[in-house]
DNA sequence: CACAGTCTGTGTATCGTTACACAAATGGGC
DNA sequence: GCCCATTTGTGTAACGATACACAGACTGTG
């Protein structure tokens, strides 16, 4: 550590005796001032100063207590990515909202993708966690499940005795692709990871229950049923698969996907980074939208608004207050209130 | 909470009896496997399975070990806004780049500007502070340097005992205002808040010295200097703050100045969106960019460069990653690397 | 065959607090 | 002036794990 104490930190015991009571006479000081006297509570308040006390030991305090005073978010994805999605970040700021609102820490925990995720989960010092979005096979929901500790899942996959919070992925895939497959002969789909590996590139004839991420396979079978609705066949709809939901990414898949004789004249995105992505190659492309592309995105950010994208609205922000809410055991379960989404048309999309 | 743990969570101690071995080898078992034979392993594995022993107690174990394997991060902003200024997520970014690197989790102290905050700050269980931009006054700064642990300060104010990373705030907001108060009558300044109130509005004849937010109080030092070098007199120069990093703010508030007969020709900003928000209110506004008026950013993000923002580069994910690498010990101290900034010159000026 | 050097398993004390039960001091009502 | 109720201070026993020192069972060496 950068910081060498010079002093190891001074124990209640010392305080206590330093202000001449007894050790808990300074732990209700801390804890329960009304339960001293105001004299005694200004003595030991003054002995914990000249010694340069901290107060109560964290890591004690919430052993004795029970309770370590924050809630874990375990995100489905590497650490790092966290704080680069913009959809995580706002789903982390609702969450963050109510940790505040009850004085709790956020603790992120470390997850890299390797085979000890699970035991990072084991190691959080935490009162319950909430678990972004991830994917079926994903070590750490086992784990989250041994702790024994209150948990919500967002997105999915669902599990037995965890609170789930999420909208209809299926449902709103459907509505969008409606919009964006209208007029559409080469449709197209631009799309989360499928799994774990998230291997990025282009793919034929996808069958949506191979893909392990279950907000990926509903929106999949959304889009699957919106074309074979408008009397397509799905094998006909080539999936292109990104590895994070990045435009810059996007922007450099689609590219190489809308030049050629076979380049898609609708396509369906999973987030609105990676339309926006799709609109930049479009445009560097000379595609007009939506005469030359139909473009359709998801989540309804400024961004989004601003470029005329048609898209699903979902409030993520909200989501993430509600997983919060429902690991401190406020408010009711999943099932009473669905959460909402709404499809906003734009000019990106043409009936 | 909203789960009712049916059974209490299992002690090491039964977990023992269980295996028919003492606690201790419970407890090599899981921290050291290798001083434990592979039958006793087993056996222990087994029974803690059997039981449901989802593994040391956290808390516990962090107790008597003495470290908590968690890194706290500190924002001199109430915790909602953290995720809703995309500074501070490019900045934590980096923080938990390292932290996952690391196997520690990230745990972001619960901020509300409430006096509770450096409460706050000694219930944290962590190893060590990383402290984002705060003002001179906050209370959380004796809070955190009271906890004794390791500590780093980013932006300011800088710390006794504490590394200190930022960039020269002055000279490159000297370096840029050069840019957009190059033809300038009516220069004015987009600023980040002044101090923990936060107020909002316009100012006349601001002293720099007066913003306890020593961010703030850098670059609208640096921003004088560059017009007094040009020959004006500060005391011309409108002080337009913004109460938040956000864009939308920053259009509001433009709106209101960029009419009438003193509208600014000259704008810099302490951020690119702030700047960017600006832009899109001189549009409405039919005013063109640089010929109506100059704009500067800060920051150089995907969007500033996309809007021909000139600005100032920083890397803010690389400064975070580096006050983790601090806290923990790893690497040199502040004084030995200056970190770099950079002015990026583009079309929203013209020199 | 004796002896040093591993490898494994085991008690004990302790990390720094707080819950709980109890005792002493204080105050008010009649 | 007595008694009950409140306020305030105090010991003791956990909370659940790990550091440490030690003991017995092995191994291999000369």
């Amino acid at each position: 550590m950068a910081k060498d104490p010079s002093r190891p930190r001074p124990t209640m015991a010392e305080v206590a005796r330093a202000a001449k009571v007894s050790v808990m006479t300074v732990s209700y000081t801390y804890a329960q001032p009304d339960r001293v006297s105001e004299q005694t509570r200004a003595k030991v308040r003054q002995a914990a100063t000249r010694l340069g006390y901290p107060g109560p030991h964290p890591g004690a305090r919430s052993l004795r207590r029970g309770r370590t005073g924050s809630l874990g978010v375990v995100l489905g994805e590497p650490l790092t990515y966290a704080f680069e999605d913009p959809q995580a970040t706002r789903f982390l700021a609702g969450v963050a909202e109510v940790c505040a609102r009850h004085g709790l820490g956020l603790t992120i925990v470390p997850i890299t993708g390797s085979p000890s995720d699970a035991d990072r989960v084991a190691e959080a010092a935490v009162d319950g966690f909430v678990v972004w979005t991830t994917s079926d096979d994903d070590p750490v929901l086992p784990a989250v499940a041994a702790s024994g500790l209150p948990a919500v899942v967002h997105g999915g996959p669902r599990q037995q005795d965890m609170p789930f919070v999420a909208i209809d992925d299926r449902a709103a895939a459907r509505a969008v692709a409606a919009a964006a497959f209208a007029h559409a002969r080469r449709p197209m789909v631009l799309s989360f990871p499928l799994d774990r590996a998230r291997t990025p590139g282009i793919r034929n004839e996808l069958d949506p229950a191979k893909a392990t991420f279950p907000v990926t396979r509903q929106r999949l079978r959304g889009f699957r049923d919106a074309w074979e609705a408008a009397g397509g066949r799905w094998s006909h709809v080539r999936v292109a698969v990104c590895a994070r939901n990045s435009a810059r990414e996007a922007e450099s898949l689609a590219t190489t996907f809308l030049s050629g004789p076979d380049a898609p004249d609708a396509v369906v995105a999973m987030s609105d980074e990676l339309a926006l992505g799709l609109m930049r190659a479009a445009a560097r492309a000379g595609l007009t939208v939506p005469g030359d592309l139909a473009v359709t995105g998801w989540d309804d950010t400024d961004a989004a608004a601003a470029a005329g994208l048609t898209t699903i609205a979902q409030d993520l922000r909200a989501q993430g207050a509600r997983c919060a809410q429902l690991v401190l055991g406020e408010g009711t379960d999943d099932e009473t209130r669905p959460t909402e989404w709404q499809l906003v048309l734009r000019d990106s999309t043409s009936l």
